[in-house]
DNA sequence: ACCATTTACGTAAGCACTTACGTAATATAT
DNA sequence: ATATATTACGTAAGTGCTTACGTAAATGGT
């Protein structure tokens, strides 16, 4: 039972890997059973330095795919062979440059033939399958260009942790939770001001009675996040004292939150959403620009210090 | 300008790497990401233990495919973790057995979720190139199974060996090559006889005047093989005095000779070929098996004190 | 029952790289 | 012109395995 093989596209990158080692450990194997003192590690290195002639260090780094440090000791090893010499730039003097001697150059030549019937048996390999193997990892290769795992997954799991986040309503008992997730980041960043303790102590009175709403949201049973919806007027809402817990940042509460503030103000027939924030906010920033709010002038002082900027979103 | 993907064939195995490390670098990405206690190296082993309960670390090393104390590792990493712990086999005292903990148990059930969209994310890549991947992958598996890319070249690089080899019938000024090769592998692995000396100092009298022929092989201008076809009777020819040079062994040349000496055989109408030889040449008798040589009891002494059985083959 | 062989596991060393970092030479900005 | 940044390279240390080897426990043949 080959479990590598069941486990399917999860072992994919195992799988793959199982499958190079095979191939790589077949020539180094063939190098060794026609006892040819060469590596096959030099092969990329050799076949540059054969066909666009002497390079320095970390020019052929970049040119065959392995770091700095690697092609040193490729050099350094081939060097104690004779089949590699150094020569000088000329100009700068920090640069090794590297290029075949003639005992490389020779060595490479002969190894010619081997390297055509190693080809020939990876074309037979591949003719075997009824698969163009080359065509097909490509294709593999430009759609991970296109978008990499890492993003596609990331996509699939920030959507999971929303549908996982809850919004509630205000109710009289998460009173508490509002003022205490609110102190939580206010202490944290800027301090508590006069304006704040006074919504934050009775929000019935200073929002919900005047038009507006508090929202929460709530992870596995634990309220994780609020924000408010405070009336400014029947065309205006205010997205304000937006909090998320520590713990439960990067998963998307934020969004969910300022998303139902916009609904609501949108229910209530609004046609904009403003917000105060700071520049030293920047994951708030860009959230709010990623919903579509831009930046607008302060046409008049805030009631917080912490203000440094205006934002909208029209509806 | 990508070098591997220009060199093709050549360079499978190095493409397949690059894109198994894409893999296994983008998960383990996507593991810190999320900030999760998990090493993705742990993956099969804890997956493993999951499904199929405890077991000891040897039948873990085979089940997942790795060696064991690479095994030893990953138990005594995630026992620190508290995520596996020991428990004993009861019968054999030498045996570690492992098994999850619960909390090993709840992490890998919280991962499924990611899992999923990691899978589902492979999937999708797949999809875009509109290839079974998966198949494609175990076409090639198979097809390696069935022959390897080390035997199939082999297999090519043994026909250009060949091809390379000349076979040269006697003539004068090859006498001396015939005497140096023989002793040079006399002196080797037994001594110089007395019959020795005596054919091998006038082949042309003890040879080619009784009606045999002595060939040699000649790469790359250079001698490096010689074989008699020795005249019994007009039924039968023996296959004598090989003697490959020893920096050209492995490259069929003593085939070639002992093909030579039984087309001559077969041109002259003989019915079969014999030879002598010693347990102790397991690579020449290997060849004359190959040939369709099978041992016979010895008739009666041989000239040589090296001979320990005969050979013989029905033309 | 006894000794040789085999098996299970741990440890050490090796391998083929990588990342991290330091130093000297060169390029760039003021 | 001089300070600062950048580049080229070497070295050290780390990584994620492997192979090689040693020891203790179990097994098997006589």
């Amino acid at each position: 039972m080959d479990i590598i093989k069941e486990l399917g596209e999860i072992a994919l990158g195992s799988r793959l890997k199982r499958l190079s080692d095979r191939f790589m450990q077949d020539v180094s194997k063939i190098y060794k059973s026609q006892k040819i003192s060469f590596e096959p590690r030099w092969f990329a290195l050799t076949n540059y330095l054969y066909n666009y002639g002497g390079s320095s260090i970390l020019d052929l780094a970049s040119s065959i795919g392995f770091s700095h440090p690697a092609v040193v000791q490729f050099v350094n090893q081939m060097e104690k062979e004779k089949l590699v010499e150094e020569f000088d730039d000329g100009n700068d003097r920090r640069k090794r440059m590297v290029r075949l001697t003639e005992k490389g150059k020779s060595l490479f030549e002969s190894l010619q033939p081997l390297l055509k019937e190693i080809e020939d048996s990876v074309k037979e390999i591949i003719q075997a399958t009824g698969y163009d193997l080359l065509h097909v990892i490509e294709s593999v290769e430009n759609a991970l260009d296109e978008k990499d795992i890492y993003n596609r997954t990331l996509k699939r799991t920030k959507q999971r942790h929303m549908d996982a986040v809850e919004i509630l309503r205000y109710s009289p008992v998460l009173k508490e939770q509002f003022k205490r997730l609110n102190y939580e980041w206010l202490k944290k960043y800027f301090k508590v001001e006069k304006e704040d303790e006074k919504i934050l102590s009775d929000p019935e009175k200073e929002i919900i009675d005047k038009g507006g709403e508090v929202f929460f949201a709530r992870l596995e049973n634990e309220i994780v996040g609020t924000c408010a919806a405070i009336k400014i007027n029947d065309d205006t809402y205010e997205l304000a004292k937006m909090a998320v817990t520590e713990k439960a940042q990067g998963r998307q509460i934020g969004k969910k939150l300022a998303l139902a503030v916009i609904g609501f103000a949108y229910s209530k027939k609004a046609s904009k959403v403003t917000l105060e924030t700071n520049r030293r906010l920047q994951a708030a920033v860009n959230l709010y620009e990623s919903l579509g709010f831009k930046s607008v002038p302060m046409d008049k002082e805030s009631k917080y210090e912490r203000t440094t900027f205006k934002m909208k979103l029209e509806l």
